[in-house]
DNA sequence: ATACATATCTTACAGATGTAGTTTATATTA
DNA sequence: TAATATAAACTACATCTGTAAGATATGTAT
């Protein structure tokens, strides 16, 4: 269960996988069609790429299609993307990474109010 | 001032750099042996890519070598591939990447207290 | 002045990535 | 059933990335 590499194009594609479970290729196309600008032979390509490591895994439908469905979960991979982040940049620690987003003033007064909530919540 | 991409190697290339401020590429070469089994060609490599990339300048000290200095502020990147990666992953925002992280009981804690620490003087 | 060391410049090369075209097999339509 | 559409498989190809070796020019030591 060690994650996949996913590219950024790659992404894109669980991110339908992720909303949608169990599409077609037509679908996943068709659900691409207005946030991308991909040829539908390159969406072919980076569904077959994630099947081929795993990421997602295909069902036969007929002797011509498959469904798709994602293999790795959204939570756990956005985790895992984030603590491999957070390591690359901020030595680890998310304390440091908000601590320069607040000094960037990058969140306004209302986004600090719900942080400060949730991390109430979790007291 | 557009932000250059700076690839992973390249990154801890760019950390002496911050860290350091206007060395020779052997300082570099130096401070790297202890942290990656780079040959120092490897290293030279990274830093030439990082000058044509802008990244990096270099000022010629002899005829030889050259003082090397970062181009980009350490912070400024950080912020900037900070953005790019909750753009990425989690719509842009920092409240669900935080949600995230503390429904995975990543935070101690001692990190919630800091972080609501870091907040509370932001109000 | 000559040999040696070495920083830079040039070149290399495999694997990943973005982006797709071509071919083949199968389903659908007339 | 024959033509057509199309999903999937296979192939392509330029650029980026990690990782360096070889060539060249320049500084340093004898």
């Amino acid at each position: 269960m060690n994650m996949p590499q996913i590219t950024e194009a790659e992404l894109k594609v669980m991110k339908v996988l992720w909303e949608l479970h169990d599409v077609t290729s037509t679908q996943i196309v068709d659900r691409l069609a207005g946030t991308s600008d991909w040829k539908p032979k390159t969406i072919y390509t980076l569904i077959a790429r994630l099947v081929t490591k795993e990421a997602v895994s295909a069902r036969k439908i007929d002797g011509k299609s498959y469904l798709y469905s994602p293999n790795v979960n959204e939570e756990e991979y956005k985790s895992h993307a984030s603590k491999s982040f957070l390591k690359k940049l901020y030595n680890g620690s998310m304390n440091l990474m908000l601590a320069g987003y607040i000094k960037e003033q990058k969140l306004s007064r209302e986004d600090i109010d719900r942080l400060k909530k949730l991390l109430d919540e979790e007291e």
